[in-house]
DNA sequence: GCGATCAGCT
DNA sequence: CACAGCTGATCGC
């Protein structure tokens, strides 16, 4: 594609692309200027002191493109987004293999992609540019850049893109010329130290060894061995499963094409003749879906096992969710002779690899890539990451340059290598960190003990740094240190940190990186010793519960180092940290607590909540009133926080009491009862709901019994323990003749339950609703309305019948609107209500299987029909779980034909009927229109719901 | 009428 | 939120 590279052999290639792209063009117009780079610009994606644009080709619109330099760094679509054939705004540089899926795949005109050679440099505009292997798909490449600075030196920016790190890089000579770079634009995909999976080496050892192992038990063709991938990328596995285990590996036509375009056709590896092989490669989803966690698709895989004739099927989910990982073995799901394995094989670093690649590099500064908000110039998240690194960085040379920049007199005398090339974002990065500085100079004077490096050429040297701070001092450094290194670090080896780096925190932060693997195999050797030393060192810890106490504290000293809450060895710590948390109320050097919380902790991190807690929310629908006697139910309403600060004194008692009373859904003549229980605890809510609940004295099923979703009446699920689940059998659509009047909000019977799929026009809200005006709106009636939804196609359809569904809640309970809403766009709440359940699906099942007593037969029927409820074991439940489970179990028994299908998928947050705002609210919309002529007042009732949505 | 973007699904 | 990506509906110029 290029013949430019044979000018000579020896000098450089120099590109400019302009140029290029006023040829690609074919324009003569050499006057092609571009608007200074906006401030807002994504600043992961944008090189500084250069137009390079990295992997972002949708931030400019038809009418302003800002450069004509593309950099993209490998073939994901989430990386290159934005271009399609007609794309005409620039040149792309990639590495070779990448241009050629983007040619060949994504048809972009060749004379617009420009391939670069790996591990050679080459300038553009003037730059240096290297780019280099990013071990993550295939052509996927970091890049290197070098940017000359007006003072004759450069500046240094590594750009990873997507990048899985290895040891080998280390021995990259260009990736070593980077040490000590300014910036790496670092891929965090899995930055948070929950995430440990092993090399992708072991993870490939797995497969193979399980092909192998399967395979010869099954001789013949008997077995057939699925892999799930996507379109570039995990091919390793497939190789090494095609090498080691002699087999070819069986791909569809499009598969193969792009795997011929990456050079694999060679090797007769690959096949698309079916018969050639057992082990076959499926796409994403076809063994289960993957989040928010895994649920296999036995039924799928048996229709593939039986339509192929096989008869045992083994599928492998390699996926970087390590959604359990139990000793030295990977997850297995089995049914009969269906079994999924889920491999952790990640083409993305994992936290300890995130880590090991920034101490390497040592960079000023690092901007994640990846993450929510990332793109934004403020974002919380993007702080939040970054503090994974903050011991790793060199702070001294971000010092260094500050205070240099004072001695020449002008620290702003960096400039631009174009004019107005540099976005002011990077100013103002630039600004905020010397600010921090500022900030932390001004505590170190403060103290008076803390020093900069004594490399730093402006470094008066102290005399008092050796000299030994107070009691007081110490106790505050050595928090202080604390709040930058992992939390297995004990209080000696802090005391030995701090004293034998003259006191001064920033360096035993460094020491302290030096020699991390000495430290660490220090403690685990004296594991017993440490814990007791760790606890009697939390002495300023008042003692509660391990359930109570906040394992994790927030960091002061944002102006110093951000806090590190690094936790590089011990495989799995939690790093929720509720930075709001205001200082004065944080607890102190919890050191100890984390300590404990870790190792009780870890077996439950690894096996259990990498399924994601489904973090639903019941309970109650927006109490406006909650004088409400006290029907408004919650099933348990937790602060957001996932630990309950010890002795929470955000709450007065009477608030506590409240909420108490409202939690078991008591009224107020239990208050004197609730007020002697809240004492006896001292005002601890969780323990008071212990002691409630396991007290057969009280009778909770009073309680139980009615349980509403809303404040006054509003979709009602009436309960009555003697209407077991078997009802759901007989009550499809022909069995809702049969009254009951022990149910609240009982429909009316003789309505056709598909009455609100009529056009809009047809559909009378009064007449063709399921109960009548002096009733509350039942929930069978969403229900029934979900599953018309949810078995029809299209956007339209949908709207008009939840359109319908509204307008009945409109003219008969106009309360229940609202409600309705949230469990349309399945919430349970508005979001600033903070209402959470931490309702598990294995809770929901456990639930389950208590509502149908005995019969086990029937869920498994229930399972198989809805396909929701993935998990079968029991969970051992705290007082809080029992509750929980107390409650879905009274609302299941009270079901009534579809509720049950959607309850659960409520209480398991997917509802998945396709229904989200975009739908919900038109179609709320037009039911208010509809019926407003009949009764204005309603419209306020919408007005106030949006608002109340929009919040 | 076009491409860009979004919702939904796999 | 989210390891990738396709499709069809809607938005917006």
């Amino acid at each position: 594609m290029s013949s430019q590279g044979t000018a000579t052999a020896t000098k450089t290639l120099a590109l400019d692309s302009t140029q290029l792209y006023l040829t690609a063009i074919d324009s003569s117009d050499s006057t092609l200027s571009f608007p200074p780079i906006p401030s807002t610009f994504p600043p992961s994606k944008l090189i500084p002191n250069t137009r390079f644009l990295v992997d972002s080709f949708r931030h400019s619109t038809t009418t302003t493109t800002f450069s004509a330099a593309y950099f993209l760094s490998h073939f994901h679509s989430d990386h290159y987004s934005g271009l399609s054939p007609s794309w005409s705004k620039g040149i792309i540089f990639c590495s070779h293999l990448t241009s050629l899926l983007l040619i060949q795949t994504l048809k972009i005109p060749p004379h617009f992609v420009f391939p670069l050679p790996l591990n050679d440099p080459v300038v553009v505009d003037g730059c240096e540019v290297i780019l280099i292997d990013a071990n993550h798909c295939p052509g996927a490449v970091q890049f290197l850049f070098k940017v000359p600075t007006k003072n004759g030196s450069f500046e240094r920016y590594v750009h990873t893109g997507d990048c899985r790190y290895c040891n080998s890089m280390k021995l990259n000579s260009y990736l070593n010329d980077f040490v000590g770079c300014d910036t790496i634009f670092l891929d965090t995909t899995y930055c948070n130290p929950k995430f440990v999976f092993p090399s992708q080496e072991e993870s490939v050892d797995y497969v193979v060894s399980v092909v192998d192992r399967i395979g010869k038990e099954f001789k013949e063709k008997k077995v057939l061995f699925l892999v799930a991938t996507y379109v570039v990328g995990k091919e390793k596995i497939l190789v090494e499963v095609a090498r080691r285990c002699k087999r070819k590996i069986f791909v569809d036509g499009r598969k193969m094409e792009i795997l011929n375009v990456l050079g694999y056709g060679g090797d007769k590896v690959f096949t698309v003749d079916e018969s050639e092989s057992n082990v076959h490669v499926v796409g994403w989803n076809v063994l289960g879906e993957t989040w928010p966690y895994f649920r296999p698709n036995f039924v799928r895989m048996k229709e593939i096992m039986e339509e192929k004739g096989y008869e045992k099927i083994v599928g492998f989910v390699p996926t970087g969710w390590t959604y359990e990982i139990k000793r030295n073995k990977f997850a297995v799901r089995s049914k009969g002779s269906i079994e999924i394995h889920l491999v952790p094989y990640s083409e993305h670093s994992n936290y300890d690899e995130l880590r090991e690649y920034v101490k390497f590099l040592k960079p000023k500064r690092v901007i994640p890539t990846v993450g929510m908000d990332i793109e934004k110039l403020d974002s919380k998240h993007a702080d939040k990451l970054r503090r994974h690194f903050a011991g790793l960085v060199d702070e001294m040379a971000n010092k260094k340059d500050f205070l240099m920049g004072f001695h020449r007199g002008n620290y702003g005398s960096v400039e631009k290598v174009e004019m107005d090339a540099s976005p002011n974002s990077n100013e103002n990065k630039d600004m905020e960190r010397k600010k921090n500085i500022l900030e932390m100079k001004s505590v170190e004077s403060k103290n008076a003990d803390i020093t900069l490096n004594d490399s730093s050429p402006v470094q008066k040297p102290d005399s008092q740094d050796s000299a030994i701070p107070s009691e007081e001092e110490r106790e505050r450094k050595i928090e202080e240190l604390g709040d930058f290194l992992p939390r297995w670090v004990t209080r000696d080896q802090k005391l030995n940190l701090i004293s034998s780096s003259r006191w001064n925190v920033v360096e035993a932060v460094s020491n302290f990186y030096e020699h991390e693997n000495e430290l660490y195999e220090q403690i685990s050797a004296f594991r017993t010793s440490d814990s007791a030393s760790a606890a009697q060192a939390g002495s300023s810890n008042n003692s509660v519960s391990p359930l109570n106490s906040g394992p994790f504290r927030s960091s002061s000293h944002e102006s110093l180092i951000s806090h590190s809450s690094q936790a590089s060895k011990p495989s799995s710590f939690k790093l929720s940290v509720r930075s709001n948390i205001s200082p004065g109320k944080r607890k102190k050097n919890t050191e100890n607590k984390s300590n404990k919380k870790v190792k009780s902790n870890s077996k439950l991190e690894s096996s259990g909540s990498k399924q994601p807690m489904i973090t639903s929310f019941f309970g109650k629908v927006l109490v406006d009133d909650s004088k409400g006697g006290g029907t408004g139910l919650k099933i348990e309403e937790c602060p957001k926080e996932e630990i309950t600060l010890p002795g929470d004194l955000t709450k007065s008692f009477t608030e506590k009491i409240d909420q108490f009373i409202q939690i078991i859904n008591g009224n107020e003549s239990s208050r004197n009862y609730v007020v002697n229980l809240l004492e006896k605890t001292q005002g601890d809510i969780n323990r008071a709901l212990d002691i409630f609940y396991s007290n057969p004295e009280v009778n909770h099923d009073e309680n139980m019994e009615n349980i509403v979703v809303s404040s006054k009446s509003a979709p009602v699920w009436s309960c009555s323990n003697d209407c077991p689940v078997s009802k759901n059998e007989h009550v499809l659509e022909e069995s809702r003749s049969i009254p009951d009047s022990s149910l609240q909000g009982q429909p009316v019977e003789n309505v056709d339950v598909t009455l609100v799929s009529l056009p809009p026009d047809k559909y009378k809200p009064i007449e063709h609703a399921c109960w009548r005006s002096d009733q509350p709106a039942p929930y069978v009636h969403l229900a029934r309305t979900f599953d018309l939804v949810g078995s029809q196609r299209g956007k339209i359809k949908a709207t008009s019948m939840l359109c319908n569904m509204f307008r009945s809640l409109l003219a008969l309970s106009p309360e229940d609107v609202l409600p309705a809403v949230y469990l349309c766009t399945n919430k349970i709440a508005a979001d600033h209500e903070n209402i959470e359940l931490n309702i598990g699906g294995s809770l929901v099942t456990s639930a389950l299987e208590e509502a149908c007593g005995t019969n086990r037969s029937k869920i498994r029927d229930m399972y198989n029909d809805m396909g929701d409820l993935a998990f079968i074991s029991v969970q051992t439940g705290s007082g809080s779980t029992m509750r929980k489970k107390n409650l879905i179990v009274n609302l299941i028994r009270s079901c009534r034909e579809k509720e049950m299908k959607f309850l659960v998928r409520t209480l398991v947050r997917n509802l998945r009927i396709g229904a989200m705002m975009k739908t919900v609210l038109p179609a709320l919309a037009q039911a208010v229109v509809m019926n407003s002529s009949r009764d204005l007042c309603h419209e306020g009732t919408a007005d106030c719901l949006k608002e109340k949505l929009q919040v």
